[in-house]
DNA sequence: TTATTAAGTCAATTGCTTTGACTTATTTCT
DNA sequence: AGAAATAAGTCAAAGCAATTGACTTAATAA
């Protein structure tokens, strides 16, 4: 009526919308099944065999699925069953970080065909796009090489950086992350690509790797608690990731922690906790060319200084799980970080006890913390990942209309 | 293929499952806007005028929508808005609380229409199952007596007690709010009544009071921080209630604080900012006939311990804001409490100031924080409320086959 | 050898949204 | 005053994806 107030709704649906969902549902079956014939994708989305014959014939001509051999299962005609084609969908996954900046390009299930790495000159944007368009050619170029229609099939490009995002901005990072917050990364990429872009924060990303192929696949509440420069927790709500009302949900990094008897002054977990929080103990500078390695290294021989972080630390996260369990009651807690493997582990393994939480039911199935990828590509990972899932997951905003239609 | 392995998979979807979705667009679009035209429907949900036309017949027919007098807005045909029937739909909302128990009757539009209480004899379920049933009973009765054809546009029963749900139990509560849990409720009062019976917690409770009528009205996600014999956070999160794996999601009651100065002890929220520390700060026996009122008393009178109270309190739930503000990036927190209304305005002003969180963004509308509602019968209107948003509200789930159809 | 069971297809039907033309009612322009 | 423009809303037909019920095929069990 009054065309000045906006009207606040919801989007409808039709059946465009119904279709679509119900070809995410099969490749997402497919996805969490391995192989599955007609009629058990028939039983398993509630829809009937025909209608499950025409998806599948739809998607076996887009090329995302194949039948394989049939096979006897007792009484009745033999089934055939379908899997995923992993050429059927490509996508590329960049992740910008404070000095590095890294660049993958993953097939439909996962499957990493190429990875790529530069470093990121400190001074933000102003010398680093450059650097990460050439970077992201570069990636795209050799997924052509390995991979037929590779261009064809590429379904977007997922970002992944450290958050959050959208800041009043007093944050003084020589490397000028702030910096890149401002500038208009999603468009500059997207113009220079030609391709849709997609942003989440590190943790994010590490949720969304571990739930395409990792231990939240098929999880539909799962949080990944993620240790990098910073921490973070990567949440997996409801089946689809949450990101929140501007998304900086999960930046448990920055939960202000009360002084307490060992730590005198009041801080954030992020401070005791982090990789950043490593590496001023050990007196090193994040910038440092192979401290990676020789972190490594450090780990290995068990270095005092390194293994005392690690108690200060596992006691900070052991008290992090305790609240994420508290708060999002996730069926499983998922231990990720960017640091050296054997660091993530050792880590892992110095958390335990967990503290009493209302994680601790008779009826648990999954463990209540596991431990995540270790590879410090996974954040690109998931960065690439990301397009993926937008392409084919289910998901409520796949469903809903995107614009009207001719006529009101 | 192989019949003993469950097969993992979302449902699909068919014609009704996006008719159902649309009808619950609709009715959305009308609860959030009051009122609108169908040409205003079809352009804000993005369908064709003649859908909405459709489906807002059906509304009209089914008693959930009216016109009103149409309406001239300059050139053009003048538009006949529709506004929701209150009379529409109803449904009985149950708080079960440790000592007392209170039932409510509400509309489609969230009106309060009946309410009645009982004291809960000490004892759990043995004792209080009749008096639960027989005050439905009563409330029903009532309901039928004030609105036409309640019986027939009954949705539902929302039941809210304090939770966590399901855990191993070593709560030795003297109420036995334990000896609930085990007790088979649901089933109890679905026998009993012949609804359809739904459980959530009393903090989950709030927020639904809130999204339907109060400040998360239309907003899609907002936290209540809730304030009663314990503390727990009530989600709204992208547009609907989220319950976690277990239905646990929110007990931030029971996070774990460090030892501080101020408390040497380690301790969760619960222990030093809920009602239950008040009672304790007093000396007073939560079971106490009339201690609300008392309460009500002191807080007005400025009594010193519960002045103290309030103080120590507000500082625990600032910290509260800032946690709920760095983990789920809400776009507004909402102060809820059971307590006396005076006593939750003290509280919500003896907040500020708020902690810095990511909440402190340039580009915010909602205030950080604001007061909820501070009747103590919110909490039954939100178990009120759920059968309501079940029954009307668009979610992904509403879409979704519920069973297979006769043919595989 | 025959009955039974299950996978999968065929052709027709159903049901909701869309389309395009049309009617109605009001304001604005000439 | 009359004509043109604009917007709300209806009508009847078309489009489209899922459903239905009968049928075919291929295996095992009796």
């Amino acid at each position: 009526m009054n065309e000045m107030r906006p009207i606040r709704a919801k989007s409808g649906t039709n059946q465009e919308g119904t279709s679509a969902h119900n070809r995410r549902v099969m490749i997402d079956a497919l996805r969490l099944n391995g192989q599955l014939s007609r009629a058990d994708l028939a039983r398993a989305t509630k829809l009937t065999k025909q209608t499950v014959s025409n998806i599948i014939e739809d998607l076996e001509q887009d090329g995302l699925v194949v039948s394989l051999a049939a096979v006897r299962n007792g009484r009745g005609q033999p089934s055939t069953p379908y899997r995923l084609v992993p050429d059927g969908a490509f996508a590329i996954g960049l992740q910008i970080d404070r000095h590095v900046t890294r660049a993958i390009a993953v097939d439909l299930v996962g499957t990493v065909l190429v990875r790529a790495q530069a470093n990121l000159p400190p001074g933000g944007p102003a010398n680093g796009a450059k650097v990460i368009l050439d970077l992201i050619e570069h990636v795209r170029t050799e997924l052509a090489g390995v991979a037929d229609q590779a261009e064809k099939r590429l379904v977007g490009l997922g970002v992944a950086m450290p958050g959050p995002f959208g800041l009043a901005t007093d944050n003084d990072d020589q490397w000028m992350m702030a910096a890149w917050q401002n500038f208009p990364l999603l468009e500059t990429l997207a113009a220079g690509t030609g391709l849709e872009v997609a942003l989440q924060n590190d943790a994010t990303a590490c949720a969304t790797a571990e739930r395409m192929v990792g231990a939240a696949h098929g999880i539909d509440h799962a949080v990944c608690l993620y240790v990098g420069y910073g921490i973070g927790a990567g949440l997996i709500l409801n089946g689809e990731l949450y990101a929140g009302g501007n998304g900086n949900a999960g930046e448990i990094g920055m939960v202000l922690l009360p002084p307490s008897a060992r730590h005198p002054t009041q801080a954030s977990l992020e401070h005791r906790a982090s990789l950043a929080s490593l590496y001023q103990h050990l007196g090193a500078d994040p910038a440092e060319p192979g401290l990676h390695e020789r972190l490594n290294t450090l780990v290995n021989n068990d270095d005092p200084a390194v293994v005392s972080w690690i108690d200060a630390a596992a006691e900070e996260l052991r008290w992090g799980v305790q609240l994420i369990e508290t708060i999002f009651d996730p069926q499983t807690v998922i231990l990720c970080s960017s640091g050296p493997e054997i660091l993530t582990r050792k880590l892992f393994e110095a958390i335990p006890p967990l503290l009493p939480s209302n994680a601790d039911r008779p009826d648990r199935s999954a463990p209540r913390l596991q431990l995540g990828m270790t590879d410090p590509w996974s954040v690109a990972l998931g960065a690439a990942a990301e397009p993926i899932s937008r392409a084919f997951d289910p998901r409520f905003s796949a469903i809903l209309k995107t614009r009207a239609n001719a006529l009101g």
